[in-house]
DNA sequence: CGTAATGTAAACAGATCTGTTACCTTTGTC
DNA sequence: GACAAAGGTAACAGATCTGTTTACATTACG
């Protein structure tokens, strides 16, 4: 990938992240990214387009990030699954943090069926996908329910500490996730 | 309430929960609400003003619903813990359901201290205030903590909705916090 | 009926938005 | 050094945004 463009796409990520996608300009992004609108508009065909990009950049850098943290914090299935709340838990904590940029833009875009929509839905499916492939692995009897269940306890705490400012949101949901979890093994 | 005030918050419930806030314009709301601008900013002397009054309004709308909702579909404190969801449900159902308002709002006003936000933060508080008086009158250990795990549940379950356009988030929370309530109880 | 309040319609100001273009500078390569 | 490709600058077009103002119509009520 250029230069250009992966620094256009990283500046896009931050700004859409910190105030949001109508809020945030083209001419903005061009100028932090130190780019000039004629050269981004050589990149991206339009700032729909761009944030298509930027999310989907994101997505792979963010689930990267997410299960090689989960990976590297725990080593049964298990330990896993309950790490994923600790991963969420220096996530929340990160000074930079603004919730989760997909359910923002679904929030901004959510009246139409747009390839933006369809990045954020894609996303939320790999997430869970991940936890499902997690539970599959525990000695449980309905591991997708099991799964839906994290999966909802996650994005409960991603807002409710976007809400609250507070990352303790993830410890909460660690606790609820364990005896989710503790449950179905029993 | 004047009934041209009345008229221009509730069109712009509808038009901010269908299509965001900055994608909503001053004229289209006005134009919808068959208000001219000028008696509209008679009303709110700016867009942000008409935002805060839009969505203060709505919090009394909709906790009133949802309160009532749950009392009227259970007796007990605990069978109400567990309605919580069954209303939830209802609502992710509704054929305007664009998830919550205020976690929508927070994302596109994600930066700054405004009144916007703390709007958002007080209706968040007061839901689950709701949540912990009924765990408060469970014979429980820590009736804060299942209020918080119960409020994250109801948080994932909205958003889960929103993303997925499936109501079912909301039987999936149900059971889920139905083992964590019993868990507690036990 | 007459008056005052209230509302509408529509233009306007000024800013900002997306997207394009004309002109000039830089840069890499032979 | 010569030349072509690429990028920067800055203006522009056209739309849309918030907010104001002017001129006219409607309504309420003594």
């Amino acid at each position: 990938m250029s230069k250009k463009r992966q620094e256009l796409i990283d500046t896009a990520i931050r700004l859409f992240g910190q105030h949001g996608f109508h809020a945030t300009g083209i001419d903005w992004i061009a100028e932090e990214a130190n780019v000039s609108k004629k050269t981004m508009y050589q990149h991206f065909r339009s700032k729909d387009e761009l944030i298509v990009a930027a999310l989907k950049h994101h997505d792979g850098l963010f689930r990267n990030f997410f299960m090689r943290a989960v990976e590297d914090s725990a080593e049964t299935p298990y330990e896993r699954l309950i790490a994923i709340f600790d991963v969420a838990h220096a996530w929340f904590s990160q000074h930079d943090f603004y919730g989760c940029m997909f359910i923002n833009a679904i929030g901004e875009y959510s009246n139409k069926n747009t390839a933006i929509q369809q990045t954020c839905i894609e996303f939320k499916r790999l997430m869970s996908s991940y936890i499902e492939e997690l539970a599959n692995l525990l000695a449980v009897e309905n591991p997708v329910e099991l799964a839906s269940e994290l999966a909802i306890l996650l994005e409960g705490s991603i807002v409710t500490a976007q809400v609250s400012r507070n990352p303790n949101a993830a410890s909460t949901a660690k606790k609820a996730a364990k005896i989710l979890i503790d449950n179905e093994m029993k």
